[in-house]
DNA sequence: GATACTACTATCCTAAAGGATACCGGTATC
DNA sequence: GATACCGGTATCCTTTAGGATAGTAGTATC
């Protein structure tokens, strides 16, 4: 083990570098978690929608976790929230430009996880057998 | 918007590739996710570390969680136990090599996290101004 | 005038994560 | 014989995410 963990993750060894990389980590944890982000972040990758529009996509989220997590991507700057005022007043969602930045992380956690449930079930296996 | 986020973490459009591609992303999250993991797997990058030890160095973790934890990331082959059968009983806990495999996901992670705070700050500053 | 749709908000409830505290069997030390 | 250390487990409690259900203001439709 030459490269360690640590290494990789904080850089060089001080305590302060350290605390920031972890920070950083789980910012971007902290982003992507939740049930609905990563559903929610597709359901507007073909254009955007509306609220009905989308709880119908999406089928068994209610009105109110709808309602709090666009409000977290829009914070985040992953969607905008445009308001037209037809009569009654339409609302769409769509997805911001910086969005796509997130593109390299999820290809990145989606290659791992592919990677890792393919080894867990071979291991799970061989201990059966 | 050519590329979209669905084109990057789906590869194709069918439906059954996008739910095992937001599935890959949500195992690796899951793995990650908790108080814990990460600054555990910190605190065994510099060797392997007994469960007093461990506690020691984390400070504020409960048994109860450090053992949950320790469980969790042995089962995702994160880590070995070991047992030595000194007087009285060794246990010690040590990173395994393919605790490895996570370096490169997490390098993303944490650039982008790093990236994001700084973006988030700026436009925040912005807005006050 | 009753019903329905849009874009939500409000209230209550449940399940799960994690913390606080206490304890356990075994050994070693004073 | 009392105390302390190791490697945990057991029990209870709090906080948080998320779901169920109901309701709201405004408009449109029958």
């Amino acid at each position: 083990m030459e490269a360690t963990i640590e290494k990789e993750i904080c850089v060089t060894h001080t305590k302060e570098t350290c605390v920031t990389a972890v920070a950083a980590v789980r910012d971007t944890l902290y982003v992507l978690n939740g049930k609905w982000k990563l559903p929610l972040l597709l359901a507007l990758a073909d254009g955007p929608k509306r609220f009905k529009e989308i709880q119908r996509d999406l089928q068994e989220i209610t009105p109110k976790v709808l309602s709090k997590e666009l409000k977290e991507l829009e914070l985040n700057e992953f969607l905008e929230r445009k308001v037209f005022a037809t009569t009654p007043v339409t609302v769409t969602y769509e997805l911001t430009p910086y969005s796509r930045s997130l593109d390299k992380v999820l290809k990145e956690l989606r290659e791992w996880g592919l990677q890792h449930r393919q080894r867990i079930i071979k291991s799970r296996k061989n201990k059966v057998e």
